[in-house]
DNA sequence: AAAATTGAATTGTACGTACAATTAGTTTGT
DNA sequence: ACAAACTAATTGTACGTACAATTCAATTTT
């Protein structure tokens, strides 16, 4: 207690003890305190570091020395590593792993730990997920929603994310009920460039096949939509096909087929939910003998390593992947460290929309090519 | 990080995370670290200061400054949820999410938490993470082998899990100087039933492409060997093509190339390291005009979806994958349990072998077919 | 042989200096 | 009026010195 630093953190600590600072409230800066105390710098700061490492202040380079807010103190223990929950429909489903992969990059770099959880599409887990979040000391949450097309009857739990100050985004997706910070591309205008592709190319007899449980496939069927109108092109309603999670290795396949079993008006060009769907059709194609892009174009999306893993390398829309997963967890980090400091600087954090781009490969062709 | 107090601070840290301290162990005197790090009185203050803030050491005047003993710490935690540890090479690379998915779900329907990490098969983000784990509270871990064909320099950290009773297995390879409980397939068979069935369909002239930093393809390679001693077959050593993980988009392209379009002995039949592998040669293939399985033979390994993306579907071996993931969560839990409850009923875990298996589709044909 | 003394090693307190990095507000320039 | 540049204040890192306090073992004294 004789100690020169012991006195000044005494006297340091007393004033916080008497109420003399509100929460976050500046005290004296060390030069300051080492005029008011008659002791060295080095002195003020070995009492001023006690009193961090207690949790009784906090320090800001160039700011100053600020007295922390101990209501909130208690419900966040400090000690343990941040660690942030993202949670995805599958995650062994082509595109995640590489969104995973950016996030789990950049957050182990900076130090937080990821916790993983998979819904499988499913609501009811989602739930479970999202219980068991709430229940333990989650910093950060990035979710990938679960049938995003749908009203989300676990929505409540989302609210009570906010409620108790763990901040999270979405990515690829929202629940409109909603208005969550979240990453996504412009789906609609992805299915537009799809669409546009093909048209420009002089094909007039489209087909889309659409994942309506997502909204994604909602809007890319809509982006569809807009191109034809924009080109004047009317649509068949035969040519939209849409289709579940659980149906997608069967409907479009059983759907193309007849299409293509058709005695007039064949298709020349199909725009497909994904990737993924783009092999399965071509499948199809090959049983029937059609060739791309000779007989038929075909646009997948997403570009991901499916698109050059087949013969004929498909034209496809980028995805950002890798970096989307990489901004989510630069987002979020950034959410969880505003919301330990106490900063109330109202730093507007936005949406993020990534345009799609078209990605040409072989997969399509002019349609005049073919006949003239 | 780039602060001399914290390159003092993390030197120690890593020392006492890598086991190099026995509990209640002196470490060295602020003179000697002055003089093996370089740096003054003050610096390594600041960084011991640190460490004992953290609790990883304690400081008794006259005497030295001390490990703590980490065992004692709160006799491990009881309120928080359970946490198993993955560690993986690659995330996104094809057949990890497989596996990582079948754990994840046998474990969080077992109230376990998933931590993921992700090596990027470097070995130092492998110690990054070891330490990680070991200074946190994880209660067991699954890891995929970084490297695993290599010496392990990292190995203090395993011999540390176990002296902190953390439970650890290994999946689809392990290191060598430890004798963990592992799943592995049995890889020497895999690439024998790979090449015997070429062999058995009358090829003579098979190239083996191996990745050799894993224990996998040294595995496969001895396994590609064996076949061809056992049917008394001689191999050309040029047919042997061994890369590393760097080279996996460039050297087996390249000497593939090379062996084509030599005049005389071309090659009727390749086996591949993996799926991956087996369609960027087909790309070669297509280049060259060579048509699968007509002029030449194909065979992949790991039974993953791109064995189906393909024009040609591929011949391969099964991997187990999500049968995998789940059965390391089903084991790791077991031994967590144990663990918790003191049984030392010595039942004895041991390491699962999985059985390759061929999954014959059309990439293969028998060499006799073409010359008839 | 036991007790007291000494001294070396070690951590603790305290002073000083210097410059870097960050922040926030002020001034300047367009 | 707005953006850019500057400036002062503040904390962060890093060096140095000096001496105090404590411990432990070796030495000396009793």
């Amino acid at each position: 207690m004789q100690t020169k630093y012991n006195t000044v953190k005494q006297a340091i600590k007393s004033q916080i003890l008497a109420g003399a600072y509100e929460p976050n409230q500046k005290i004296s800066s060390e030069n300051e305190l080492m005029k008011e105390f008659s002791v060295s710098r080095h002195t003020v700061r070995v009492a001023i570091g006690e009193l961090v490492n207690e949790g009784w202040l906090y320090r800001e380079q160039g700011s100053g020395t600020f007295c922390t807010d101990r209501s909130i103190q208690e419900s966040r223990n400090q000690q343990s590593k941040k660690s942030i929950a993202i949670i995805t429909t599958y995650i062994s489903d082509y595109i995640f792993p590489s969104i995973i992969r950016g996030a789990e990059s950049y957050l182990s770099e900076n130090g937080y730990q990821v916790n993983l959880y998979s819904t499988n599409n499913d609501i009811e887990n989602e739930k479970r997920i999202l219980e068991s979040i709430l229940s333990q000391q989650t910093d950060g949450v990035i979710i990938e929603p679960t049938k995003s097309a749908f009203t989300n009857p676990n929505i409540n739990y989302y609210f009570n994310l906010e409620r108790t100050n763990i901040p999270y985004i979405m990515i690829n997706a929202f629940y409109d009920e909603l208005e969550p910070i979240c990453l996504i591309m412009d789906d609609e205008k992805g299915g537009f460039i799809q669409t546009e592709h093909l048209i420009k190319h002089g094909h007039k007899n489209i087909v889309g096949f659409f994942k309506t449980d997502d909204i994604q496939g909602i809007k890319r069927m809509k982006g569809y939509i807009k191109a034809h109108r924009k080109y004047q092109i009317p649509i068949n309603p035969k040519n939209i096909i849409s289709y579940y999670s659980e149906e997608k290795r069967t409907k479009p396949k059983d759907e193309l087929e007849i299409l293509l079993s058709a005695q007039t008006d064949v298709p020349t060009g199909l725009v497909c939910y994904n990737d993924e769907l783009a092999l399965l059709l071509l499948d199809v194609l090959r049983d029937k003998n059609l060739k791309v892009p000779n007989d038929i174009s075909i646009v997948g999306y997403d570009d991901s390593f499916l698109a050059e893993a087949s013969e004929v390398k498909l034209t496809t829309v980028k995805h950002p992947k890798n970096k989307m997963g990489e901004a989510a967890a630069e987002l979020i980090v950034d959410l969880v460290q505003k919301n330990n400091q106490n900063n109330k600087d109202n730093k507007e954090y936005e949406t993020i929309i990534y345009d799609p781009e078209l990605v040409i490969r072989k997969s399509t062709k002019k349609i005049s090519d073919d006949e003239t």
